[in-house]
DNA sequence: AATTGACGCAACCGCCCGACA
DNA sequence: GTGTCGGGCGGTTGCGTCAAT
């Protein structure tokens, strides 16, 4: 059987996240940095689990998440990669910083799942038992499997380079986010805000300096979340920066890296690519496809390109089904 | 206005893997 | 070489919201 959980359930609380709990989570960030997911229970006198700290981190309180509706641009690189891919989230996500996996795992199998399918019901030619992502193709595998020795030899290349891109982290844009940029908060619409909690505790911050938990932050607010050496640098991982992945991928895909969609939708604050900020990538994907990044053309991408040329050139990544896709193997 | 079913999302659970003693 | 631990990932569930009846 699997092992025990992370930490006993007497006395873990479970269930939905209080703005008090995050903004107790956040603060500890700013100061330790993300990692070490054990000790944040017990340093902050959170009833949390470990792992709910970190998945409360990752998928919501973290810098750079953009929330709300997903692109029509977004969806179709996560048809494209969920084809290429299967269901590893996590390496898709890594192409869309912006995006976490679960994010992403709750689009996919909410809508673009019953889309697909849907398109696929239309499809005459549709063939019995090789409609669903579960039943990957055999070449799919094939390429699951080149991925992975691509990702070790990348993984390499990284590490021979690492001190090239401390370098480059500290030379690194700043957190995009600053406090003239803040919203107010809006308490009415605290669990579904758009606005990612972090940017409004460091408004929260900003405005209450008097409090304990915050101001004990208020010094680090700006430089954990700016220097993203600090409190990740132990990882050398995490120092890897992705920011120019997506770009490079969207302008490959064929994607105009200043397409409007890459903004927000509905009401959000405008991202552009400039405002990729190494966290939503060192947090995101972290060690394995963020590796890409140090080449312009991957392996991976040369895949969807050879896909792209295969299917006559064009939108076709757009329109591609699943079912299509795996007819290329 | 009340009920009900569908939908979407946040969070949890179980398993796996790598690091380390 | 082995066991333990911490972290990561994918699948699943629970609950709130909203539209249809």
């Amino acid at each position: 059987m699997g092992r025990p959980p992370c930490c006993d359930k007497i006395g873990v609380k479970k269930g939905p996240w209080t703005p008090e709990e995050d903004i107790i989570l956040v603060s500890y960030i700013q100061e330790h940095g993300p990692g070490n997911w054990r000790a944040v229970p017990t340093n902050t006198g959170l009833l949390r689990c470990s792992k709910s700290c970190r998945l409360r981190w990752t998928n919501y309180l973290r810098p750079g998440i953009k929330r709300g509706n997903f692109t029509e641009h977004e969806e179709k690189m996560i048809i494209h990669l969920q084809a290429l891919l299967g269901n590893r989230w996590a390496a898709i996500a890594s192409y869309l910083p912006q995006r976490t996996d679960n994010d992403i795992k709750n689009f996919w199998n909410t809508h673009l799942k019953k889309k697909l399918k849907k398109q696929q019901g239309n499809d005459e030619q549709n063939q019995e038992g090789s409609s669903d992502s579960q039943s990957i193709p055999k070449g799919q595998w094939e390429r699951r499997l080149q991925t992975d020795i691509h990702m070790a030899k990348q993984a390499l290349c990284e590490a021979l380079s690492l001190d090239k891109w401390n370098t480059n982290l500290l030379d690194s844009k700043p957190f995009p986010v600053t406090l003239s940029e803040t919203k107010p908060i809006q308490t009415s619409t605290y669990a579904s805000s758009t606005e990612n909690i972090a940017r409004l505790l460091q408004n929260w911050t900003k405005k209450s300096p008097n409090s304990s938990q915050a101001g004990s932050s208020q010094s680090t607010t700006q430089t954990s979340f700016n220097n993203p050496s600090i409190g990740t640098s132990s990882s050398p991982s995490e120092g890897t920066i992705s920011a120019t992945t997506p770009e490079g991928f969207d302008s490959f895909m064929g994607f105009s890296s200043s397409n409007s969609d890459v903004s927000q939708s509905e009401g959000e604050p405008k991202v552009n690519a400039a405002n990729f900020i190494p966290e939503a990538g060192t947090l995101q994907g972290e060690s394995k496809i963020n590796l890409d990044i140090q080449m312009p053309l991957t392996l991976l991408e040369n895949w969807l390109f050879d896909d792209a040329s295969a299917q006559g050139g064009g939108g076709y990544i757009m329109d591609m089904s699943l079912g299509e896709n795996a007819d290329l193997f």
